[in-house]
DNA sequence: TATAATAATGATAATAATAATCAAAATCAA
DNA sequence: TTGATTTTGATTATTATTATCATTATTATA
């Protein structure tokens, strides 16, 4: 199974914090890998009541907070203020091209925008340390 | 006084939508243009409120969206979940370079990060409407 | 100018997303 | 197996923003 390296990356992570490995935290990873990509909490809420109805919406939150801590989960704000997460391991880095009207995320990298933006760093005196680029627009399949 | 201009598009805009322009408006309007760009709304009412103790946060708000609506405002929402406001009259579509530290914005625009942008949206069949970028890092006095 | 219709205001309550608190339950090292 | 420590779920708190509503202000008109 390829989630095995992400597993391991978790459990190390715990490890290494003395952090404890609950069930809940193994079914939320999971659910997490299994997902689509930019989910929000609630929607992972939703799908992890499924399995494990008990769970509490703090233990989503607090959960979701490791998987970034971990580096297998980043958190991306969106510009209608919803917050979305997305797999980090294993995905370099990229931006995104959004449709307004059904909220399909295509993830997009343009070498020559990631190095016009290094330059404009280095133009403004500037140490860079991160970007982020969303293209909105409507897909394709929404223009009819 | 270069105000004119946008005095006329907000009083415009209330006579057009059959809304009353009140002193607390007038105000609130004043204050926007005379401060610096990116202001949070919180800020906005701690200025405002010195000259006009009696202003209610709600009136805040809802001339901030009024003026978002007649195109002298727009509204930003920043990676650390902060929603800021800044000029639209007058200014060209621009980019941002954010320091981390000092949370000075720097304006900026990049003829052929803009033209790449097209590009993408053309390559991914989507009609574009808008985008953002947003050059996180350290600013030169903050690098000290 | 006085009036009357309409809209705006400020105080307050409501929302919604997320974080903090805490007693009970689960994990895990010894 | 135990016992220290952490986690959980329920609940409350927080924060930014919006909705409600009685009172006040604006404005068109007589
Ligand atoms: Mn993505
Ligand atoms: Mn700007
Ligand atoms: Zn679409
Ligand atoms: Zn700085």
């Amino acid at each position: 199974m390829i989630r095995k390296n992400e597993e391991k990356i978790f459990e190390d992570y715990l490890a290494r914090e003395n952090l404890k490995h609950s069930e809940q935290r193994k079914e939320i990873l999971d659910v997490f890998l299994n997902t689509d990509k930019h989910i929000t909490a609630d929607e992972l809420y939703g799908i992890v009541r499924k399995k494990y109805p008990s769970i509490g919406y703090a233990t989503i939150y607090r959960t979701i907070r490791l998987l970034c801590e971990c580096g297998l989960c980043l958190e991306l704000k969106i510009d209608d203020g919803t917050t979305r997460y997305e797999h980090l391991y294993g995905h370099r880095h990229h931006d995104h091209l959004i449709c307004v009207k059904c909220n399909r995320f295509v993830e997009v990298v343009d070498p020559d925008i990631e190095r016009l933006q290094e330059k404009l760093f280095k133009r403004f005196g500037f140490a860079p340390q991160r970007h982020r680029m969303e293209l909105y627009g409507i897909c394709k399949k929404c223009k009819k």
